[in-house]
DNA sequence: TCTATAGTTTACGTTAACGTCAACTTTTTG
DNA sequence: CAAAAAGTTGACGTTAACGTAAACTATAGA
């Protein structure tokens, strides 16, 4: 257990580069530990930054990602001030997802009405 | 009807600025006529800016919006080779919204524990 | 021990998607 | 008809998210 990963082990693990890695961690995204000079990461680090590729793909900028991440951490304090924000940013967030599905949905919609279309045609022509 | 809209309505309507209209007509995506030097936009237009809009929501590049916006356009032609690259793109645009689904999907469950968690103290701390 | 191999830090370059003037022209309206 | 309002074309600036090249350093295997 307690797995590391080297920067070229993660970069190919999850087909980035090691600069992004790096760029990362500019960011504060990612804070590998140091083995002399060379960057070390933990299981931790492996979990932020899959996350971190999974808010990209929703269209998320890095930074929005890392606060996200950053609240979602289990590193939640008791104070219950800030466990409302986080709920109200967790509820802001919902939001925004679900606008997203509503998105997906209608252009799923129009796909399948084009795609109707289209294979009419190519029945047409076959005939 | 034959809506024509200027640049400034549309631009309200869809709360960007000016700006970005005229940097969309630049790559392509909108494509007003002119009275005179001033742009008027149509009912397409405004079609295809919702269109970009609700990709651009979805993480997708104004060139990618406009690749699909595009494809899906009216104006398919005939030919069976055409129609057959259109039904792969359509193909490949519904697996990448798949994959956002499931993003989403697995986001939400994470943001459900979380709010779990952070109620359960909150209600702690009440108590 | 010598040389690949892996890793590091600067630091400048690039692309996307506009923002932000500046300097005009055109149109609308009191 | 004069002034405000709306619109236009450059053109340079900005931010995000890395790419890329340079110039080293550290380490590991033959």
């Amino acid at each position: 257990m307690n797995q590391t990963y080297s920067i070229n082990t993660l970069s190919r693990d999850f087909e980035i580069t090691p600069r992004a890695l790096r760029f990362y961690e500019d960011k504060g995204i990612l804070s590998p530990e140091r083995r002399g000079t060379t960057r070390i990461y933990s299981e931790r680090d492996r979990t932020r930054l899959k996350l971190t590729l999974r808010g990209k793909r929703l269209g998320l900028k890095l930074e929005e990602c890392r606060e996200i991440i950053d609240m979602y951490d289990p590193s939640q304090s008791d104070d219950s001030l800030q466990l409302l924000r986080l709920c109200e940013k967790i509820r802001e967030h919902r939001a925004s997802l679900l606008t997203k599905i509503k998105d997906i949905e209608e252009t799923m919609r129009a796909m399948d009405d084009v795609e109707g279309k289209c294979l009419g045609k190519l029945l047409k022509n076959a005939a």
